[in-house]
DNA sequence: AACGGAAACCTAAAGGCTTTCGGTTGGCGC
DNA sequence: GCGCCAACCGAAAGCCTTTAGGTTTCCGTT
């Protein structure tokens, strides 16, 4: 009891095991967290905001997965591409908290840096300045929406009654492996065009971007 | 106490009552249904399955405000994009409860029902069985990620550092003003008109070679 | 070097939520 | 009229979140 030499907790570990707690029970509780590092329940409220603050640990360590890499150098319609699969793939790790990453939004500094980069993209792209937000915004709830399907089971589409529903059930038979990443590289695609003629529109600038120009700050 | 001469609870008063927390207290609880109804929290439980069970009265509520008459009459773009509009706007009825909602897939067979029609649909309009699914399911994404998008308050864009983002927040500031909606029709635009190109197509999911293709009718 | 304050952990407890069990009474079929 | 089931209540177990107060250790200051 009292303090100890060295510190049992700190916010990195605290984040690890709420994620692993909500991957493998798919709900999170203090208390559970407490258990597997060693400790008592009021420890971890020493150093984290309650529960909503856990879980807002774990929204900014999810979205520190996102590599924003593509955003910075050009093209926009890669560079756009890339960090929607990125930013799906990192909710995509951790099924189980989509649900609860998504209640609220990240404040994280780095997640409006994220927002900042790709707007720059496509102001350098030639987008006009109104239909900045709204073309990152739609891109965004597109990899939302894909990653909240990751966290439904498979089982969601084992229809029981084939009988009922018979050509929904002949063709989820028909459907590719992978209908998920199939669905979202569909809607990725479809976006990502529409998109380019937003470009076009906006300004006089070509849907192909200046070859080995990434563009003027 | 004992049975009274006419029953206190109902299945419909509860879930309009349950409804009515979420969207003034942002969460569920047995408790706060029982006080609005006069009743001790026990009671509910005889009608209902659970917490869960409430959940999904209230999945199942939602879902049947979805108007599905554009599924039955073609063509199938106008009925796609009506269903996605209803979709969507019976989900924004209660935007506090669609993290509730969204944890777990509707399983009522009335919503089965309409993944039926909409299979029936695009089917008839020359879509490739294989395609079927993925173009809904794609479609589905769209809708439920602007649905959260419409849960998560307008104050989320609200930059608190207009320094540290300046372009993230000059963007913001000539957005337009239905954003959200903005975004959701950008994007349900988009993706028809590239679906459109697989139903002339026939067949072919351009992604993935599928060798095990039951093939065309 | 000593000291005071803060840090980090603990025990304890309040209060809420979910769920179940048994009791009580009224309706309804036979 | 009788029995059975339906519908509600009271109580309680067991979980969760959160706070309060105690104890020990560390660290900056004097």
């Amino acid at each position: 009891m009292g303090r100890p030499r060295r510190p049992l907790l700190d916010l990195e570990r605290i984040t690890t095991t709420a994620l692993a707690v909500v991957d493998e029970l798919g709900d999170l509780s203090v208390p559970q967290i407490a258990k597997r590092l060693g400790v008592q329940t009021a420890s971890v409220y020493h150093h984290v905001n309650g529960r909503d603050g856990i879980i807002e640990l774990m929204r900014e360590r999810v979205a520190s997965g996102i590599d924003t890499e593509a955003l910075v150098r050009g093209p926009w319609e890669s560079g756009m591409a890339a960090w929607a699969r990125s930013y799906r793939a990192a909710f995509a790790a951790h099924p189980r908290a989509i649900p609860l990453l998504m209640a609220s939004p990240v404040r994280a500094p780095m997640v409006l840096g994220q927002y900042e980069r790709a707007v720059a993209l496509l102001l350098d792209a030639g987008f006009a300045l109104p239909d900045v937000m709204p073309v990152i915004i739609g891109l965004e709830n597109l990899v939302l929406g894909s990653a909240l399907d990751l966290a439904a089971p498979e089982a969601m589409w084992e229809v029981a009654d084939a009988a009922a529903t018979p050509r929904l059930a002949a063709a989820l038979g028909a459907a590719p492996e992978g209908r998920a990443d199939h669905a979202f590289e569909l809607a990725l695609a479809a976006y990502l065009a529409h998109v380019r003629g937003l470009a076009a529109e906006g300004r006089n600038v070509p849907a192909t971007p200046d070859p080995g120009s990434p563009g003027a700050p």
